[in-house]
DNA sequence: ATGGTCGGCAACCGA
């Protein structure tokens, strides 16, 4: 089983990049954020097309999640339970067994912000969740733009940007919350190595060129599928399109 | 060197 996390900056700018590497890179799974697109906007004859289901929760202008998948997903979930009305960063669906999630975080914009406390808040409003819907024993999968980068390693420049809203200790507390229910960064299973990115800035010239980038978009899994991973690793295809996202695909691999 | 990013959506907001 193949699954991808993508913040695509809006899938309909991004539709022809984002069809191509889905039918290219043959994924079971893809969990797509940033989709930008209202629900009844949503571009479902592109996928009809390669012959993916998908499920969406979209909103106007920002934000929105999307799943692509081969298989019909079931017990699809967006948004946390009885706020039906929040913002469109939450999607859940259970597919070939396995539970996905897909989150797109709020960024925080700054520090003293009270858009940082609310990111802060989601994370642990997420931990309600998985505690409530599922077991750290199953087979799940957590992916998406977590607006988090969580070691050193995974920025361009740890000692300038400690303390931004995407490399802070609050930001490393709150994603350990959540981690700490049951899930493994399987990136991090097969990959030491410093400097791999899946996001650089578009106001930063020449950002991709020089790597100035940060590790945002995440796979984790439970520790009973995260046994099953055979690898996992970032695609900078994406990243180097004609029109690219700022951010690049995040793939692994499972052997279910 | 007096400029320098995108996308949505119609003036700015968010990243």
């Amino acid at each position: 089983m193949k699954v991808a996390s993508f913040n695509v900056n809006s899938l309909r700018a991004r539709l022809d990049v984002v069809v191509d590497w889905l039918v290219e890179s043959k994924l079971d799974v893809l969990a797509v954020q940033e989709t930008k697109v209202q629900d009844a906007d949503f571009p479902t004859d592109a996928f009809d097309k390669i012959g993916y289901k998908y499920v969406f929760r979209g909103q106007k202008s920002y934000n929105g999640v999307a799943i692509f998948s081969k298989s019909r997903a079931k017990n699809v979930r967006a948004g946390f339970d009885r706020e039906p009305r929040d913002e469109a960063r939450l999607i859940t669906a259970e597919i070939n067994g396995v539970a996905v999630v897909n989150t797109y975080v709020p960024q925080g914009y700054m520090p003293e912000s009270e858009k940082f406390d609310y990111k802060l808040n989601w994370f642990d409003r997420l931990v309600g969740l998985f505690e409530k819907n599922f077991n750290p024993a199953d087979c799940v999968v957590w992916v998406g733009d977590l607006n988090v980068a969580p070691l050193a390693i995974d920025v361009y420049d740890p000692v300038t940007l400690l303390g931004h809203v995407c490399y802070h200790p609050r930001a490393h507390e709150a994603l350990k919350r959540a981690t700490d229910w049951g899930f493994v960064d399987v990136f991090r299973m097969h990959c030491k190595d410093a400097g791999q990115y899946t996001y650089w800035d578009y106001r930063m010239s020449n950002s991709l060129r020089r790597n100035l980038g940060w590790r945002l978009d995440h796979i984790l899994a439970t520790r009973a599928l995260a046994e099953k991973s055979t690898a996992c690793y970032i695609d900078k295809g994406p990243r180097e399109a004609e029109r690219p996202s700022d951010h690049t695909p995040i793939v692994a691999e499972f052997a279910v």
